[in-house]
DNA sequence: CAGTATCCCCCCTGATACTG
DNA sequence: CAGTATCAGGGGGGATACTG
C-alpha cells in the first residue's frame, strides 16, 4: 500500500523529508556528528534493533549522506562516515536541537548543549536573515512556487496548480 | 510492539524527533506557514489520506503545536492555526529547505523558494555563529552532555554515562 | 466540507538465532 | 564485532463508505 510519495514535487522540504525524514535517520546522522562510526555505536546508542539499523545505514549510504570506508589494515570492518551532504545536514540537527531545548524540557531537567570548541560557550540561536544581513521574522517571508516565478520575457502560458 | 522511546533522552535533538519526527508532522507544519487551516486544504495538498491527517491535526494539537479555533460564526467547522510553540518550527523548515534545495534537485529542475516579502528577494542561507557572531563551521563545535558540564564548586561524585 | 468508522494490507519494528 | 536471516505483531497507511 505504498506510502504517497512526496519526492517529486517542487517543494525542497519535502524532498529533504523523503529522503531523511524517518525516524532514525536524523538520530544516526546526529551520532555521526557525535564522533560515532561504528555499527555497534550506534547500535548502542540508539537502542536501535540490527535489522532496522542495517537498513537505515544502508539508505544513507545509498543517498550519498554516510560513506562506508574500511578500517585501515584491519580486517573487514568498515566505518560508517559523515560524506559533504551529510554533513550539510548540521543545521537540520541544530534547528530540531534549538526547538527541543525551548519547547522539550521541564523547567528543573537538564540536555546536552552545542558550544564552540575554541572556548566552550554555546553557539548563538539561528536566526533568519534577509539578503542585507538582518534578522527577519517568519511573517516577513512567503514561498514562492515555481509556476510564481517571473520568468523571461516570452511567457510561455504560464504553468498552473503545480502542487507547491 | 512499541517503538523504542527516544522522547526522554537528554538529547534536545531525540526530544524533537520524538514529538514532530514522523512522515507528517512537519509537511503539516510546512503547510500552515504557507497559509493552510482548513482540513481540505491539507488534505488536497498532501495528498494524505483523511484518518492519518485525523491522527496527525490531532496528535499536533495536543503537543500544542497546533490549535483548533472555530471559525467565526460559521456553524461548527475549524481552523488549524499554528502556536507560538509551532511558528518556533519555522526554521526547521527552513534548514530542511536549504538541504532540499542543494541536494534533492537536477541541475534543469526548478523548485519554490523562501522569499522577503518586503523585496522579493531571497532570504540568507542559514549559518551557525559563535559567541562573538561569526559564522563557524560543525567542525568548530561539540555536544557537551550533561554529564559533562562542569557544575558548581562542591562537585559531587561526576554522574558519568548518561546517553547524551 | 469535515470528519468518523471500517477494512485490510503491508512494512516497520523488535527479538532472537545464526554466521564469519 | 558486524552483520544476515527469519519470524511475529502492531500500527501506519490508503481506500471507501457513511454522517452531520
Amino acid at each position: 500500500m505504498k506510502r504517497t510519495s512526496i519526492g517529486q514535487v517542487e517543494c525542497p522540504v519535502a524532498r529533504a523529508l523523503d529522503k531523511i525524514g524517518d525516524w532514525w535517520s536524523l538520530l544516526i546522522i546526529r551520532d555521526a556528528f557525535d564522533g560515532m562510526r561504528r555499527f555497534g555505536e550506534f547500535q548502542r546508542s540508539l537502542g536501535i534493533s540490527k535489522g532496522i539499523l542495517t537498513a537505515r545505514l544502508k539508505h544513507l549510504v545509498a543517498i550519498g549522506v554516510l560513506e562506508m570506508t574500511p578500517i585501515s589494515d584491519e580486517d573487514g570492518y568498515q566505518e560508517y562516515l559523515l560524506t559533504d551532504k551529510g554533513r550539510d545536514l548540521f543545521l537540520v540537527t541544530v534547528s530540531l536541537r534549538q526547538w527541543g531545548e525551548d519547547h522539550c524540557f521541564g523547567k528543573s531537567e537538564h540536555h546536552s548543549v552545542l558550544v564552540e570548541k575554541a572556548n566552550g560557550q554555546r553557539v548563538q540561536r539561528l536566526a533568519l536573515r534577509g539578503r542585507d544581513g538582518k534578522e527577519i521574522s517568519e511573517s516577513a517571508t512567503f514561498v514562492r512556487k515555481v509556476a510564481d516565478t517571473p520568468r523571461r520575457p516570452h511567457n510561455p502560458k504560464r504553468r498552473r496548480a503545480a502542487r507547491r
